[in-house]
DNA sequence: ATCAAGTCTGTAACTTGTTCTAGATTAGCG
DNA sequence: CGCTAATCTAGAACAAGTTACAGACTTGAT
């Protein structure tokens, strides 16, 4: 869609000419295609810079350290999915349900690259204050694919709190299963787990705190 | 008080000698020491061994990484505030209540050393496969605090699943706040709304098989 | 086309985690 | 006490992230 989608990322940026965004292009699919044999270990910033056919030097103006790196990485593999997502919407009908299923399929696909996410995950949540800005980006595009499965445009101040439990226990979630501290069937029931906070946070008019509000005709419909 | 109390740790160690005992205590105070004044990127190895009056190689025997180490500077800490907490327990009426209140109260404990809590919150999350098991006994440790504070002596699957939503919940706000992505105040509305999955799973008193145990979580409390 | 400023390259150096080695010390045992 | 195995020390060596720098190449304005 929108041809300048860094925009919104660093808007603070000079504009890269075409040969500078092709080596950006280049620097991050050396990362991610180093990730994902090796992980975390194997994005080494000399291989990068030779496999993307830059100079170490280059590579640092680009990315200062490994951490911004792999973080950028993850933006970048964030968006992909952002807009997969966003083209096959889930199909529950409670957003509890409909946010599970996102983040079951966000996680799947993490499934299919284990030493990717290993590389990026254990990048974001290493990552000190002078990567906040970028850290922060993925952390409002993780919210944005959140919102979109709940279908909720204009959410609350709890709803928000809420959302950002769930981000915390997906994050959280994906490094016990990375280091295979926890099965996953165990990250799933803790999904499901969280998700529930999404109801007990709806706006619901009547709030009847007795047991199943059943499938009410949640006026957050989209 | 308690002599041995690192048989439950690992319980597959050999015994120390007196002076090994001695040893591993300096350098773990060494270690907490220079991360209260630096962070992470202070607890370096040389100067942990010399401040500890050990040589490097030793340092490795006793913790084959900082990883390890910082981890295992973590249980020391852990230990140290499950039995301050155990002497004034939380004062809260429900479940939720006095998991929130255990929370913040260690929350404040790590605001008191922030650059500490860095450093070690930071070796845990970036702990890979080889760092499991010591990972998995902070895990544990923590675990048995929230546990204590919700006065659940046989949870049931629900609620040990909402614990561990409650424990990434802990982790990932930490580190928010640690990078600076999140204020105090947002840590503390992050842990009271993952607090409320536990009213959610709270034993149903309806299903009872059989008398409630012993000074249950029923609604006796108080 | 030419010049100045900025960018890129190639390479060496520096830092800190980790490994290795040879010799001194210590612990346990007869 | 004297022996043997394990442990400890001091220091060098290695690995990968990061920085520094001199010279070649682009870019943009005149």
């Amino acid at each position: 869609m929108t041809a300048d989608n860094r925009a919104d990322l660093s808007p603070s940026a000079p504009p890269l000419t075409e040969r500078q965004e092709a080596r950006r292009r280049r620097i991050l699919d050396a990362s991610a295609q180093l990730a994902a044999r090796g992980g975390f270990d194997a994005v080494q910033m000399r291989e990068v810079a030779e496999a993307a056919g830059v100079a170490l030097g280059t590579l640092y103006r680009y990315f200062p350290s490994k951490i911004h790196l792999l973080v950028a990485t993850m933006q970048d593999q964030l968006q992909h999915m952002h807009t997969t997502l966003r083209k096959r919407p889930p199909a529950g009908a409670d957003p509890a349900e409909r946010v599970a299923e996102t983040l079951m399929r966000a996680f799947r696909a993490l499934q299919r690259e284990p030493q990717l996410a290993d590389a990026m995950v254990r990048a974001l949540t290493f990552a000190d204050r002078g990567v906040s800005p970028e850290v922060d980006t993925v952390s409002r595009l993780t919210t944005a694919i959140i919102l979109d499965a709940m279908g909720a445009e204009r959410p609350s101040p709890e709803q928000l709190s809420a959302v950002r439990v769930i981000e915390h226990t997906w994050h959280s979630a994906l490094i016990t299963w990375l280091s295979g501290r926890a099965s996953i069937a165990q990250v799933k029931i803790d999904i499901e787990t969280v998700c529930r906070l999404i109801d007990l946070t709806a706006p619901t008019p009547a709030p009847a705190p007795g047991p199943g509000p059943g499938p009410g005709p949640g006026p957050g419909k989209r």
